[in-house]
DNA sequence: TACATTATCTACTTGTTTGATAGAATTTAT
DNA sequence: ATAAATTCTATCAAACAAGTAGATAATGTA
């Protein structure tokens, strides 16, 4: 399971995926929509423009923006910046690697092999699947509306 | 990232396969050997052994003893029993499902066929690792020191 | 029967993380 | 100057993780 925290990020850049290109859009308007606490969200905004996820800018008209397109942000992208690794133990963790106190050669360890099979079954599809994955939805949404 | 009570369950079992049908293996013995605090095995144990994994059997010569098959008991299983969800939001998960408090419709959720797509792929892969699957790897290390 | 051995059960502890909230400071357009 | 927006730091309560402690119950053996 992912944190509410990744969530919400989730959310809100899809939200700002959906105005890609066209300027700012304030904390106040995502929280609104989202119905995420806005404080809370402001925090999460900040943490994404520190990983040169979005961009900002203060003062009136200001806000949010995407710094890259809604097919270059994964998943996995988000899931490691507020939750961490996407495999299972930190010894196969490709991102967020350490090494297992009590396993004395990895080459001979019996779960490493395995664990590295579901840490790619996972990454595979939390790579593959973008901001644009989702936004790919809506879009079928407001066609059916019509 | 799986729990520590999640990993040593999954160590536990796996000594435990290796006797597969041999009589009982007691705490104390997987504890020292997989170097896990004796006291905390032991309710790992028991709810292993609550959720019909293991058997027990109290007094000398007791210990615990695998019920099931190694190749019947999946990392998936393990890991609902301890950490609960693999899909990576309540509200697309088989075994805990829980509805969101914000969505309106399901069927209109632009982030269900997505996450579906991802629990999918954590499912698969999580599902078909066995506790036999890690033994396969012992069987090779021992083939290699002879 | 007494005893040693093993699992069973319940409660507790300690530290960390999660999901927030609060408020002051800073930047910027008008 | 002022209002609007982000930025930064601190704080908080509740839940969770990882582990400890101790009493109880079952069972084989001498």
């Amino acid at each position: 399971m992912m944190s509410m925290k990744c969530k919400y990020a989730i959310k809100a850049l899809v939200r700002l995926g959906q105005r890609f290109g066209q300027g700012y859009m304030q904390t106040k308007d995502i929280s609104e929509k989202e119905q995420i606490p806005k404080k809370f969200l402001e925090q999460i905004l900040l943490e994404l423009k520190h990983a040169r996820m979005v961009n900002s800018k203060q003062g009136l008209g200001g806000g949010y923006c995407l710094v890259k397109h809604p097919k270059d942000i994964s998943v996995a992208d988000v899931y490691r910046l507020f939750d961490g690794a996407i495999a299972l133990v930190p010894c196969v963790s490709l991102n967020f690697y350490e090494k297992c106190d009590d396993c004395k050669s990895e080459n001979d360890c019996m779960f490493r092999p395995e664990f590295i099979k579901i840490r790619e079954g996972a990454r595979e599809v939390m790579s593959k699947t973008s901001i644009h994955s989702f936004l790919q939805h809506a879009k079928k949404q407001s066609k059916k509306k019509k």
